[in-house]
DNA sequence: TAGTGGTCTAGACCACATC
DNA sequence: ATGTGGTCTAGACCACTAA
């Protein structure tokens, strides 16, 4: 075996917990049982424990076995990546309706992002996103040729084109998302129910995969009045950790501006 | 001594980094070094540099000495809590005018947000900031009173208020910053020179202690053609980390709204 | 009280980097 | 060839938790 012990016992773990085999609040095997099963000494053991409560699956304190964190199963992460599994994990319909499909050659702007030629072409597509049916974000989104092709025999209104993608083995690992805020032009006014002006959040993102190929470039436009973005964050130098995720905008979302008359 | 001895090398390593002692891209001393220095075995030293890596402070690798990161000194999670900090970590000159600061009773929003009664007094500040003497985002604050009375001695326009309140040793630890967009208002577009009802983007920030108590709540809003937030994450499971860091908002800011007409 | 995780030691072998 | 970190073992003591 040419992989570490203490990653054989790591991946064993995350793998039971991502399955499902064990939930949120169940207990792991204490060290003991682990050495036994694995035939380990307890270094390699409590190096993946170690390694699984960083990362956040797992929580540990002393006396105690540790227990699978409840969390959303789904880390954070993932769903800052993909809307559908954002709006699934917190228990609302996410739907889709795609406007337009196409290939078609790239323009200058386009082009540098996604880092091909001029005269290459590209896959380009415009969604509009909802919750419960109501529209809350427009997409568009530019594809690298080869990554586009697979979306031809996808039905792009069935749901997350990101995990249909990741099932085709398209590397998609890292993401860079710019936020900022933009007046809704007449397309994003039409599609998204709002008047030409009114303040979009966008969020760009440019995802590429672990060697740094850019593989998709997307223009995602939200109405504030129904999806914010949520940063947590920690001074503390132990354990300090940023967590990113969506929210729905709450109901009593307060205007807090002229309080300083 | 009952803090444990990793903990001890630990922080011993980190204070060598944060003073200064030891620069971006110097390297440590080696394990069997630190062994030696004190006293104790190979377990809780490379416990000590684990932390370290894990926290993003120096960088190993197989078969050479650990070096300090060559990352912003000041980790970008301290960036996103002082716009002092971030402007000064990208070699620009912040600046900022404050245009009010009060002792005054709480209205309900800001009472809800602070979680104190409505009959109680908060400290409300006012100020616009700058990047290189051009305003760049307006920042509306509300203090707990028993922190905010520490700014009435304190220069409001000297520079990081955050920074004066940690020493003062007020416990700020965590913060949740909620983003969107907003129409500029009256007061906004004055301070920010832009038309009213242009787009600005916002963000919402509760500060509260390791404890939970909330002692600041802040709105701020940015000028969206000089300042995006940023945020880069990855899938991959191992090494798994995000990045929340502002930056300025690059000249060449294509718009990449109406390429699928 | 018994079992658990948290800490630490002393020694060993290997893969890699450097000279 | 030597020194470095990466891995693993076997045993020990302590602090905490729960029955």
């Amino acid at each position: 075996m040419t992989v570490p012990l203490h990653e054989r016992v790591r991946t064993s773990i995350r793998d039971r917990i991502l399955s499902g085999d064990l939930v949120a609040g169940d207990t792991l095997p204490s060290e003991a049982e682990l050495c036994a099963q694995f035939g380990a000494s307890r270094g390699p053991v409590r190096q993946a424990i170690s390694a699984l409560s960083a990362e956040g699956l797992i929580e540990t304190s002393q006396g105690k076995v540790p227990t699978v964190s409840r969390l959303p199963l789904k880390q954070p992460i993932d769903d800052f990546f993909s809307f559908s599994a954002w709006v699934t994990a917190i228990g609302r319909i996410p739907g889709q309706h795609t406007v337009e499909i196409a290939l078609r050659r790239a323009d200058p702007v386009l082009s540098a992002e996604l880092r091909v030629d001029d005269d290459e072409n590209i896959v380009q597509l415009l969604r509009v996103r909802s919750i419960d049916a109501e529209p809350t974000m427009l997409e568009r989104t530019a594809f690298v040729a080869w990554v586009g092709r697979m979306l031809f025999d996808f039905d792009t209104d069935s749901g997350s084109i990101f995990g249909h993608l990741i099932e085709q083995g398209v590397p998609l690992d890292h993401g860079e998302h710019t936020i900022d805020a933009v007046a809704a032009d007449e397309q994003d006014a039409l599609h998204l129910s709002v008047p030409v002006g009114s303040p979009l959040l966008r969020v760009r993102r440019v995802t590429t995969s672990r060697d740094g190929e850019v593989l998709e470039y997307s223009d995602d436009r939200y109405r504030p009045d129904r999806a914010d973005l949520v940063v947590r964050n920690a001074r503390t130098p132990t354990s300090q950790r940023v967590f990113v995720t969506r929210q729905l905008t709450p109901e009593t979302s307060g205007d807090t501006s002229r309080r300083t008359p």
